[in-house]
DNA sequence: TTGTACGCGTTATCAT
DNA sequence: ATGATAACGCGTACAA
């Protein structure tokens, strides 16, 4: 509670000095200073952040504008971004968006410069609607820095820090051919989103490439939700397990991409209604990396990006504002876990 | 960036009139109120939140400090928080704790009434220790109000909103006796955690009362994780099924009651493996709702609380300031879903 | 009812 | 090297 007036009456200076003490330490004279630094300590005095930031007309905060906070992608996000945050000295202030696009443009639209410096997006859902881009739009005219974590916005001057989604399927799919699977699932989401579409994409070319045929019925919709993916895989076994695929007479193995870990969930569970046994009969790759995947058992096999690198990449494009690259994309990585191990393969792990 | 001046200019008034017309209508004549709206509209004004604040002294924000974002009870709690914040005017700053005791005494100590009104303290972990009360009063000193959403802290003066801890795990367990079941496990922490030790009181009560008796050998440590959780049951299994319960001769059922999701999980992967199904051969029920308990499949018996109730509690809390009840208990709910359910009583669902 | 002027706590400019 | 003071944008007591 105590201000720079009484720092200063206590050290017997000017406010200009105790000021310069603080913030061009050396100007000051070593005495003069030492009694500053000494009625600092016993006033507990601490600078005002409101008064501090009013002057610089600056402040040290950013928005994360998250899809849902309660699934663990988002909070992983949301943790890095505020380990991140703290290397720069800035905070993070969270509004959950439920999903809903109001809530997105409501939340823009009550940001201003005096709150946040910058924003962050990030939100599977597409942004590249006419009231979305409106509200970002209004928001940049307000002097904020706006950062999609995300996805590339089209027709928007918003930096993009991005997971390369094609090349994320592409690569999990390559890894299960070349782990000699011929019969490939697909459960991803609809054609609707954008990042679906790159997503099925990735697999699709993935299979071409390497000459696996894709039988359209092997594409499917789980909607990023549990029980839509253990229903649609529910039906596909039910219709052609054991004809098409495994396990039939020689029980050949296939494989599943999912491209989220409650469709990894989902596909564990109709394969167990089947009897499948992961990684014996079947083959499973997650298109996320997510703490529960090692959990996990057996351990999921995941192409994903590090939180901790799309944050820093996220704040650099902040920092940066308008001078930041209109896109960033963010390496990925590879983790083979026994999800997706021939049997015999999994022993050497140990 | 247009400004109160800019607004007064346009409108051909003072400054004055125009903060009244924002802050006090009514008192305004109607056409210079109308004027005033008329170019705060034609300018996008908006007030500078930073200036306003310094002067009512007063800042809308609270910080929410939570042991871990990426856990989706804690996500799920942030996100109702940030619901509530929202219907009282205020925004939630996230701070991730990392569960590491030192990140909380300097997220505390970094923190002033200038940045933030109130503090929601959310981690499981025992708050308890000496430099993490000594921060908190030395915050409290500072004029925060501090609460906490998770614990009651032993001689500090937070108020805190808790579950009962002890009674949720009681009903868990009361709820598998009245189902029939003799033979139960309780998958909770370690005893060195006060919270923990809450919850083991509450299933051994239930037991003692209900005439069914305690097997030491029952009462696990599940670490709060999937893997602790399933080679703790793994290890059980092992030893006494088949002997001791079911299934042995004539396959009785019996329960396990888990603290959260995560051992949840652990417990259907080690009765997997096993052979055995839920909740034809176990009974399960959870501690803590959560959307992945329902799904689940199958979907997963809780008894927990509401988010939205204990958000809306601890925004009371805040704003009551001082003034705050020192405990205030946040009602739990027996949510019975398939898990628990006896084999015959599932069809009734449909 | 309306306008003038001050203060909220800082920092930067300008003298000294 | 140091001190007095203006300015950041707003709300309100006081005067008119």
């Amino acid at each position: 509670m105590a201000k720079i007036t009484d720092v200063a009456r206590a050290a017997g200076v000017s406010v200009a000095t105790v000021s310069r003490v603080l913030n061009q330490p050396g100007v000051v004279a070593p005495d003069k200073r030492q009694r500053v630094l000494d009625a600092v300590r016993a006033l507990n005095y601490t600078p005002n952040t409101l008064a501090h930031a009013l002057r610089a007309g600056q402040v040290k905060t950013v928005a994360l504008l998250v899809g849902d906070i309660s699934q663990p992608f988002h909070g992983a996000l949301a943790k890095a971004l505020d380990r991140e945050g703290e290397r720069h000295g800035y905070r993070v202030l969270l509004r959950d968006l439920d999903n809903k696009e109001e809530r997105l443009v409501k939340a823009l639209d009550e940001l201003t410069t005096s709150d946040t410096y910058g924003v962050v997006l990030a939100t599977p859902d597409d942004l590249g609607m006419a009231p979305v881009r409106a509200a970002i739009t209004r928001a940049q005219g307000r002097g904020l820095v706006i950062v999609c974590s995300s996805q590339v916005i089209e027709n928007s001057a918003t930096a993009a820090i991005v997971p390369r989604y094609q090349a994320i399927s592409r690569l999990a799919t390559h890894h299960l051919v070349t782990a000699g699977l011929k019969s490939l699932i697909f459960v991803g989401g609809s054609d609707d989103s954008p990042l679906s579409r790159e997503r099925r994409l990735g697999f699709e070319h993935a299979c071409a490439e390497m000459g696996v045929s894709v039988d359209p019925d092997f594409v499917l919709d789980g909607e990023f939700a549990v029980e839509p993916s253990y229903q649609s895989l529910r039906a596909l076994f039910k219709r052609r397990l054991g004809r098409d695929f495994g396990p039939g007479s020689d029980r050949p193995r296939f494989g599943i991409i999912a491209v989220n870990m409650r469709m990894v969930i989902g596909a564990f569970q109709a394969a167990d209604e089947f009897g499948l046994r992961v990684p014996d009969d079947v083959a499973l790759v997650c298109c996320e990396e997510l703490p529960l995947a090692t959990e996990w058992r057996p351990p999921v096999t995941t192409v994903g990006i590090d939180f901790a690198t799309l944050a820093e990449a996220t704040f650099a494009a902040l920092i940066a504002g308008s001078e930041a690259p209109a896109v960033t994309f963010v390496p990925h990585r590879l983790t083979v876990r026994v999800s997706s191990m021939l049997p015999g393969a999994q022993a050497i792990l140990a």
